[in-house]
DNA sequence: TATGAATGAGTGTTCATTCAT
DNA sequence: AATGAATGAACACTCATTCAT
């Protein structure tokens, strides 16, 4: 029956799937596509029908699996009411995902940070869509009067996704060091309420501008 | 004769500050050892009576580089003496120091995150050193009562330099942006007040925990 | 059912004579099966159905076009008496098919004239039927006292050969440097009477010589 | 002592003659650069220090080639006077060289003859230089009244050269078919004479224009 | 008969490293 | 100590060919 392009997108997911684990495993320079491929379960050649090549493979894989990602995050979200609840929720859900499938974070986490700038700029662009996600959350707490409006929001989210993917690098480098889900509580302690203790204190400014 | 042990030092330091410039300019991997050599005006089999090779070059690198920025840190530190001026300074001071040297920020933020297990090992040695910087400032603060005492050390260190990690990297992908020691006091604030807005803010609960 | 072998022929010439155009386009070793394969319209595999390989695709194709050069060949003979009419004519006819085609001419010119011992061996073979023809020719004209019979048939065969196939080389290399019909003249002029200045010329001077 | 340059060309002359050799023997497409190297006894990296790629090789070694048969051949001529003989002693010095060294006739003959757009243009270049020889003799010829002063020079080259080029490429595909040096004078014979009967013989004439 | 997706063997080239000078 | 010529292991990618449908 007319499953030609089913087959197709099975293929590739097979083989987007493979390339995660591999690279993950091995490291993307010191991964071979032919290790990919017995990964996969496929030829060698196989790879080139499907992807233009070996950096190719990293950025669709990235987006095969940010894709996944965004989903359930717009699924979980769509449940939450309040926008404070929803930055919880992102923040859990972004520690679970990782914790879930440890391929998938140190694929997420180390493979990806390629110092080759055409491979930073392409995951550049997915990425984005991950960003505009905890803007648009921060934009609703905004608008609900949760969140402070007095800061630009870019700079909450810089500091909100740095500090999670901060948490998570840590996590990955130093296994046995508890569960990646029980960090979300004090890690939105310290980004909601900030780390000075609430008496006696002053303003913070910056000293000098030269 | 007269001071053999100097003249290597400084021969070592040649070469070092030739690697950061051609790793940042060409990408680690990119980047071969001869061109290292070029820039640094030695000849290729030179490198190897000082380094054990690539990767010792990029690891020795990184510690050369750290060791000055943690020595201007500890001078520039000492002479605060609140223990939230001293977070504020280290926070200007880590973004003073990416922006003074572009070169060198490429080299730290991106060259640095070799998706290398061994290499990044190798790294997070000496990157302790500077998360140590971070934990004693704010212990600092504890102690003062100036940092929330309820809240570990580890988890404030990480949300501090994970926002301020990620706000140098998106510097860095988007010039033009402003400068960067513009972003230190919008870091600074959510990181000691948090993102709330302050009246009516509730508790902040985890909804789930399967 | 009516023809499956005139149905076979024709499949088999249209596969022929895209694979001319398209070795000759893209040269033997660069012109990939499949782009043989779409300028005769058919799908990859089809090629095997006819064909050995792509190494029997290049021998075949010579064959057919050699063939119907030949076919043309002998109708124009046959209309001549002279022998050395023959031979004029068969210069120009030569000449003619190669300007007529040019994409016929790169192959039989370049794309045929492959390093590869195994090819060139099987090209030698029906190429010394068109050797035959001349040397018929040339014996004719022996025969008739038209034509020398104090030299070798071959030697003479090749020289006419190596004249004219040069020549169009040349004339392929440097496209603009006028038709190839009108070498036709000079050409048998060289090969009939010889170079060699006939009685008592004078010193004829080139008027620079730098 | 300054000997480092001369190493270099002794180096350089060592890869170059194991090219054509290498080259001869399996056909410049399938021979692999390993193949070269380890026929020069040197490492398949050396070959790069020396040359630009596997093209560079075989262009470079045709010019090194002909750049020692164009001085022979300039010796040789320069002892002659007169300009037929000039002419005969070009033609038995081509069969010479390549009855000599069948590995060098077989380089020249086949291996430089690529279908390659590229290759051929970058070998015309310098076959053009042993174009220009024959044609100043043939040219010093016509001042000296001994070859005929109404044809174009060029179009005696051609049929010159294509009737030896010709035989060579015959001899080389039929071993055993006696000496290439016995060829000459019959080449000769009709290149200088022509092959037309001498008497009785009526002008020559494109008999159709269309 | 025809298809075209899949195969996997084959190779030019780079570059970290070594070592004779 | 310093050089830089030489090494050779390693790898992404192509494409002729096959075969299940």
């Amino acid at each position: 029956m007319a499953a030609p392009d089913a087959r197709r997108a099975e293929r590739e997911r097979q083989i987007l799937e493979a390339a995660v684990r591999a690279f993950s495993r091995h490291g993307y320079h010191n991964c071979t596509v032919a290790q990919v491929a017995r990964e996969a379960g496929v030829a060698d050649g196989t790879i080139y029908l499907y992807f233009r090549g070996k950096e190719d493979l990293l950025i669709s894989a990235f987006r095969h699996v940010l894709e996944r990602i965004l989903d359930e995050l717009d699924r979980e979200l769509a449940r939450i009411a309040d926008p404070v609840d929803k930055i919880v929720r992102l923040v859990e859900l972004h520690l679970e995902v990782m914790e879930r499938d440890p391929e998938l974070a140190g694929f997420l986490q180390f493979q990806l940070r390629q110092p080759d700038a055409g491979i930073r700029r392409a995951i550049a662009g997915p990425l984005r869509a991950y960003a505009r996600r905890i803007e648009a959350v921060l934009d609703e707490g905004k608008a609900a009067g949760r969140i402070r409006s007095d800061l630009p929001t870019r700079v909450m989210r810089r500091a909100l996704f740095g500090a999670v993917d901060e948490t998570v690098s840590s996590w990955l480098l130093r296994p046995g060091a508890g569960t990646l889900r029980e960090k979300a509580g004090p890690i939105l302690d310290v980004i909601l309420h900030g780390i000075l203790a609430r008496r006696g204190e002053r303003p913070v400014r910056s000293r000098k501008s030269s």
